[in-house]
DNA sequence: TACTTTTGGTTAATCGATTAAACAAATATA
DNA sequence: TATATTTGTTTAATCGATTAACCAAAAGTA
């Protein structure tokens, strides 16, 4: 029934002032009395009044929502970025959009789209694997408004980035399992195309480098990284002549693979061999035994990445400094390798 | 540099036509000629050319967009049933907006707020636990936009809803524990105040007495349902003179924590006592031993209520018929319980 | 007193797209 | 030929909030 929602026009009528009164007593402008104000507000109240977004940003040019694109919301670490994030955005009086691109370029393109008809002012995103063509992040950027990438982010893009150092990180896997004895440590890896995934290769390489350890090419392996990838490739290191005694793979879902063949094989971990995931999913801590993994500092993250935005927009004087956060993981040993 | 996004009026300056014909011409109004129309489409490709969503939806008094309020989308069940909401809305030419309430009645609050100040078409939600008091949902309604109700909805509201028979559900629970031989069943459920976990309860109640088991109090316990209150509870049914042979936990969280206790204790599931879970959680299958549990159909779930919200806005009659969609469960059978 | 400031507003334009109403030119109909 | 209809477009109003520019009245100041 009551379908027409009050304006400041109706406020307005009620008081017999003008419109612009309204919108200036209720935006707490100096030029309106206190006396007004207070009746303003009263009315409006009492009208149950809602300011309609749609014409206050329209006549402002900005909007206010911020889009924030991820591969998939029902992993830990992405719930987490970007239950952190909406937190700063929203002190700030941003509200954001979620958007998923199910790691999928042509889902991921569309988002980009409604976003940028949504007219959000800014744009947070993680990409899809998928990804390579860049052009849409490109219009992003055509578009004037600022673009902030988190975890998973070409930098060939020349925009802000947030994430951890993958590199380091192989390197505090690769010392670890060196400190328990390990002497054959072998990596199943991402594929090196993906920015990450070549960092968290090109640590583990140097770290085996760095402790004398025999380089062996049969040990370092590139795959999709999915729990299926995990089996399949846990398979190939076991069929070697020579086995490994440790294995670190770049993602705990694969790694989850790996333990789970080598539990059906009756190959004790960490005993035998012992096992270090990535990303330090919820079930690492679930299973048995429980997984050894790195953290990602996910709500530090979503922090950074909302922090960033607001560094541009806030900002009067829009300069294109380029910020590349790259933060510290932290290694969580948990019994697949002690 | 190139700040300024092109609009009709550019096209229209290029053309010279007016930006009425360029509008109808872009949204193929029957009275604009072919030879226009094409040109302007053009221009229109030419400049890049982004319609303004702030400009029409005000002026439509229509955003296109569908919010969508959530406990958190880091569950399988909710990130699925997203997904498939987002796929049909899609296809009508909606977008939607993703918030998390993170199982707190106050972001509830403000999501609603948010999504209202945001001009939405309609809200799909599923209240967090704590919410009781329901005046934010009135306040949807009050707005005169569509509210559809999935999983989690207080009915007294008297809007849609969309869900799975829980009663339903706990039945099939244990006549498939009957039906292993089990003559002692437990349920570790969740608080009656929560209408789905109530129909659980009152399901597992009726169905030991349909099966003519002794009704036994010690063995129905209400918790909150996280992992630790699956450890808790556990424990109290170990410590009974008279152990359960069966446990059936109203969440695949709480199933798991009992399953770490009762591994650590050395009791073996399923041959000294069986576990059921609930939800079908990605890790019920990843965990050993493998967790039987209900799965809802999340697909469906999430594709009916954006399908019950179509019918809404695309229907001219607004019928304020109420639908209420109850859907079967199915029962995944795994390790623990055969 | 005469002029300047301050206070507290009002008017009107504006954001960009849509659309009802108007209208000129072309075409059809009687 | 005269009138009616169709075609293709323009004009102008509109959605609701904001804001630059303006103005009248009250208060301050020399």
């Amino acid at each position: 029934m009551n379908k027409k929602r009050t304006t400041l026009k109706d406020i307005a009528n009620v008081l017999n002032i003008s419109t612009a009164a309204v919108s200036k007593a209720l935006n707490d402008d100096t030029r309106i009395s206190v006396k007004t104000k207070k009746a303003v507000k009263q009315v409006a109240k009492e009208l149950n009044y809602q300011p309609n977004h749609l014409a206050s940003a329209l006549r402002k040019g900005k909007s206010n929502l911020v889009g924030v694109i991820v591969p998939r919301t029902n992993s830990n670490f992405f719930s987490s970025v970007v239950e952190n994030m909406e937190g700063v955005l929203n002190k700030a009086g941003y509200n954001i959009i979620i958007t998923q691109s199910n790691e999928s370029f042509e889902k991921e393109c569309k988002n980009i789209d409604a976003l940028l008809y949504t007219q959000v002012d800014g744009i947070i995103a993680s990409m899809a694997n998928e990804t390579v063509d860049l052009s849409y992040y490109e219009k992003i950027k055509s578009n004037g408004i600022p673009l902030i990438l988190f975890d998973r982010g070409e930098n060939d893009l020349n925009v802000d980035y947030v994430g951890i150092d993958d590199y380091q990180s192989s390197h505090m896997i690769v010392d670890h399992l060196v400190g328990q004895g390990c002497k054959r440590i072998a990596h199943i890896g991402g594929y090196r195309r993906t920015r990450i995934f070549n960092n968290r290769i090109r640590g583990y390489v140097d770290a085996i480098k760095k402790h004398h350890l025999p380089p062996d090419e049969e040990l370092l392996i590139e795959s999709g990284l999915t729990l299926e990838d995990g089996r399949l490739q846990i398979e190939n290191l076991l069929s070697l002549k020579n086995r490994p005694d440790a294995v670190y793979v770049a993602s705990d879902y694969a790694a989850l693979g790996a333990l789970q063949v080598l539990k059906e094989k009756g190959i004790r971990v960490p005993q035998d061999i012992k096992l270090v995931g990535f990303g330090n999913e919820p079930f690492t801590s679930l299973v048995t035994p429980t997984i050894t993994s790195i953290s990602q500092h996910s709500a530090q993250i979503g922090r950074l990445a909302a922090e960033t935005f607001l560094g541009y927009v806030e900002k009067e004087v829009v300069e294109q400094k380029l910020n590349k956060l790259i933060l510290n993981s932290e290694l969580i040993i948990r019994e697949s390798s002690k």
